[in-house]
DNA sequence: GCGCCTTACAAAAGCGCTTTGGATACCTTT
DNA sequence: AAAGGTATCCAAAGCGCTTTTGTAAGGCGC
């Protein structure tokens, strides 16, 4: 069933249809209802392309999803993200396009969206820091909100983060609290702006409690169990080890809490341990008392008031970058405790 | 820059322009090249809405991603599935657009998509036992393929699964080889055909050597650490509790591991642990020797064969149901060994 | 009874492509 | 030299919508 057919059937215009179903006043309430009822009762629904085509609008945001090349690896909060974005976007009536794409040739990609119009407005997922990508949609005119920020980056635009720097603060204020000193920290790779931003909150407390940053104890790799569990073995194995780690993803804590109990100790007696947690729906943290002590915050929110966001900047014509940024809650849980007297 | 401006530039029709960027035969090759050259140097793209509504294809395939409303809980293979798809999908010139959608209204959507036209074809994620998406999509004729099967489901219809029931045949007959009588089984909610079919392929083992199943010893749940762990906990506090478990997930098997560890036990060697493993990009079953014994398929192929299968059987005009199953490959890693002498 | 405004609808153009059905020029063939 | 092919190109229609620009009918004041 198309407009035609269903002005056909009604007898009237084309015209008066498309006013009567999309709410304009020129149409009287009767036939409004006739032709609503009509549309109803034989499912009617415009074709996305054609009213595209029309309307000079796409009505799809584009997602860009970078897979590393060498690793093949996609980030876990993905999926999460994307269905916070994808309740709003439906609530609007917008379609989400994904695009898988190696880090190679990214630009391509933008350019393609662009060149090609298929979409409205895209989400930069990851970024990392000095992000070229800002640049590029900036240029090429593409409205785009980032999941994140990217350090070294001057130029203004709209952004939705976690307050990154702040949570590994706190986290690392704990741990002082406890009596802790000797503090690990296990990070995503430090080109992704997250990471670098969590170092720095980290680096930050220890210094001002006058405690040296050491080398030895400061690992950023690939966001695996097993890079948890490997970090975790070449620490506790230092003459003078942690006996506290900080850690960026709940998967690394898997691995370091395996790496801590293979080594017969106990996590949170022995050894304390912070996460972040992004709160992802297939990997809760635990029951009443959350299993490790985490710096929380809802990447799915993240995804929510991100798409908020953007399609607010689409449907402005003259866009102010808007900016949000997401505090974390630190929940005590069992991984912490009191640092062990020597 | 669009089609009109091009061909005015070049001096040439908007049909020959078209033509000769689409390589049909009735243009020179001279005109082709200079044609061709112009496009590149205004990097020209069609506009997929134009194309799309003049071709009467939507040059885009829709997945529609279930999230339970009750547990807002998304499955992690789906990333990784995306990831294999959509390569094929853009080597093509398809796009992928993506639903979220709760378990509520499923209906509405696929009915949507036909009806707005948005999507050519669909793929059906996270098939349950009777599944009823099946039968609306046949109906409404928007073509699909399923990623996975749906027992009870009478009608043809294409898909690609992993053999589960093979898979977990197999598993137990390694670890009935090993000596293990009293076997566990984690599994994944048995309302999910996956799940149904690997709880099969454990009991038709388990009865062909003569071991009678134990209630007590099969679970089945949200498939998430905590989810593992409990149920294991629970099952070591039995009074005959078993010497092997057999997991449905690499994430539930981390907390299988985490409950036998916290009993003081060793696993692989009081109690022996065989996982399935997806393959996801960012959780790798171990190093040189994979930590857990796993039966091993790589979601993201599946999402590659699958894609390639539902754009061939939209080309086709009378396409015939085609099916893939894929075995998965057993790998022996550190969690199984013989089992301990009591 | 005239002009004017309002209400309620319709004709037609246009969005950017593809595709149908020519048209033209140049070769062959007989 | 006329008929028939072949190789290139083009004008225009059409895809399913929205939107601009009418138009006809009725109500109102005077």
């Amino acid at each position: 069933m198309n407009l035609k057919q269903l002005s056909l059937e009604l007898g009237l215009s084309q015209t008066t249809v498309s006013r009567a179903l999309n709410g304009f006043p020129e149409v009287s309430e009767a036939t409004r209802n006739r032709v609503q009822l009509a549309a109803d009762r034989h499912q009617y629904r415009p074709s996305t392309r054609a009213k595209g085509l029309a309307t000079g609008k796409a009505l799809a945001i584009g997602h860009v999803i970078p897979v590393s090349t060498k690793h093949e690896t996609m980030n876990p909060i993905f999926g999460d993200f994307i269905a916070g974005a994808g309740e709003t976007y439906s609530r609007n009536g917008y379609e989400m396009t994904l695009s898988i794409v190696d880090d190679q040739n990214e630009d391509d990609i933008y350019r393609g969206l662009k060149a090609r119009r298929s979409v409205d407005g895209v989400v930069v997922h990851a970024p990392r820091m000095h992000d070229p990508r800002i640049a590029l949609l900036n240029e090429i005119g593409l409205p785009f909100v980032v999941h994140g920020r990217a350090s070294g980056v001057t130029a203004p635009y709209s952004w939705v983060d976690v307050n990154n720097r702040r949570a590994f603060n706190r986290a690392a204020d704990l741990l002082i609290d406890l009596g802790h000193r000797r503090i690990g920290l296990i990070n995503g790779l430090e080109v992704m702006d997250f990471a670098h931003r969590r170092r720095n909150g980290y680096m930050d407390t220890l210094t001002a409690n006058g405690i040296a940053a050491d080398p030895s104890l400061m690992w950023s790799g690939e966001m695996t169990e097993d890079f948890g569990y490997q970090s975790t073995r070449e620490m506790l194995a230092l003459d003078n080890p942690p006996t506290a780690v900080m850690v960026s993803s709940l998967i690394l804590a898997l691995g370091v809490r395996r790496a801590i109990e293979e080594c017969g100790l106990t996590m949170g007696r022995d050894v304390s341990v912070i996460t972040h947690d992004d709160a992802l729906s297939y990997f809760r943290n635990g029951g009443d008392v959350p299993i490790f002590t985490a710096t929380r915050s809802s990447v799915r929110d993240a995804g929510r008031r991100l798409a908020e966001m953007l399609l607010a900047d689409i449907a402005n014509p003259f866009p102010q970058p808007q900016n949000e940024l997401l505090e974390a809650e630190l929940m005590v849980g069992q991984s912490t405790g009191p640092a062990p007297n020597l």
